[in-house]
DNA sequence: CGGAACTTTGAGTCACTTCAATCGGTGTGG
DNA sequence: CCACACCGATTGAAGTGACTCAAAGTTCCG
């Protein structure tokens, strides 16, 4: 699956598919989508804090993610970024990013230009899919919230490799309970709003006690259901779009009768 | 103008006009729209985590917010909504909310049906003014995470605080640079991610400093410049929308070359 | 082989938490 | 009208999680 997935069209289909279910006529508009594929170096800017932009990228190959800087010069990492992601598919709509967006590892980018999506949102079937995948992006974004207010650093880290493994395993990037975290505990740290020596220390604990193992580029999840119970974390806030697909259910009018 | 919009439908438009310009048909379509408008006392839940839901809501008169529980317990806020606002937007195009929508205040709520508002969206620019306005929650989503990860806790408070005034003045709520702010201590450390007792320490210092007033419900910035500058605080982020109405400008092609 | 980047360790300090008590205002029943 | 209860704000003191600084150990790579 990984191979074909190399295929920018064949990734964004991927992507599209797992948040709505798509025609034949639709995979054809989809795959009728000019893309112009960019290679870039790790730690390369995409698209800059305030950059006025007319076109989207689709992260195919590496990590990236998404950062602003504060007045001290620390840096949050508010996003990761993980192939078949689209890490400013808001600029379509404001024309601009609040992020810089930059990539973590060496990587491949397909750039999509604006006007092409907005030829492709003539139907509005695609275009609700895009909006899904942005209303999934924001649910990560406030799940990220509530572990930066309310977890401790064990936990905080637990909860964010438990998050990575789940969105990992669903572009089928991992072999067992293994997959490729090429990033260092400083960018983590970037991530989980933790000083380098305090991340350092919360990994030696999550080790220590069995629950994960992280030699050179490989980070493997040793226990997954323990690690998820260390890391307080549910993936239902993951899954929002793909259980939408059908909205059925009667809505019990509980409060606002 | 805040006496015209406890009207649902001109709050909509102001709301909408602050993201995009309409014209007069669009106007009279917005106008059009069925909004059953609901009274809620405080700390009432207007939709909670994972319901399904067929309508959303507009928040009219009064606070709300969206929160998360952590496994000890413990709720991290992750959004405040004032009137204007569309806390469950997202729920259109998933069908479930990933947070629990409540009240702080009393307040007045307008439901919508989705299906009307997808009747709506046959207006490609309607519906950009409303993907705009979830797009513009989410940057917002993303400076909290940046707060909460990046700032200590009277910078982390002066730029919540900062964040609130900015937002109360673009509906009308702030009277020179006061406004009501009818929430306890333990709300905003549910929102800051911080005891109560730290958020009570971190308010003094910022009224030592002279920076604010905060008595009863009514909060007053006693020097706006610096208490941005305590709080790191930079409106752009609030603003994106505002800026791109028209996407004019040429890109450049910097890096993506 | 040498150097740079990253990880790991230790020690001291500080920000923030928790626990606990007090204070002040507000509403309520007697 | 007062006594009481309740809720939220405030204060103090002790404990701890996380940070900073600094140094040593590792791995990677030219």
């Amino acid at each position: 699956m990984l191979t074909r997935l190399h295929d920018p069209i064949e990734l964004l289909r991927h992507k599209m598919e797992g948040v709505a279910e798509l025609t034949n006529a639709e995979r054809k508009a989809l795959a009728a989508l000019p893309i112009r594929v960019v290679a870039l170096a790790a730690d390369q800017d995409i698209v800059r804090q305030a950059d006025k932009s007319l076109q989207s990228c689709l992260l195919m190959q590496g990590l990236a993610c998404s950062s602003k800087v504060v007045g001290d010069g620390r840096r949050q990492i508010v996003a990761f970024h993980l192939p078949g992601d689209l890490p400013d598919l808001m600029s379509l709509h404001v024309g601009t990013v609040d992020t810089t967006v930059m990539t973590m590892t060496p990587a491949k980018v397909g750039v999509i230009l604006h006007e092409h999506l907005r030829e492709l949102f003539a139907n509005h079937r695609l275009a609700t899919a895009f909006w899904r995948s942005l209303v999934a992006d924001a649910a990560v974004a406030r799940e990220w919230t509530v572990n930066l207010g309310r977890r401790d650093g064990p936990s905080r880290t637990a909860h964010l490799l438990s998050e990575l493994i789940a969105r990992m395993r669903d572009i089928g990037a991992v072999n067992g309970d293994s997959f490729d975290l090429p990033i260092t505990q400083e960018e983590l740290g970037d991530a989980l709003g933790m000083s380098t020596v305090h991340v350092n220390r919360c990994l030696q604990s999550l080790r220590r006690k069995g629950l994960i193992s992280w030699v050179g580029a490989t980070l493997s999840i040793l226990d997954r259901s323990s690690l998820a119970e260390a890391g307080d974390f549910n993936d239902e806030y993951l899954n929002l779009s793909r259980s939408a697909a059908p909205v059925g259910a009667v809505w019990e009018q509980r409060r606002l009768h």
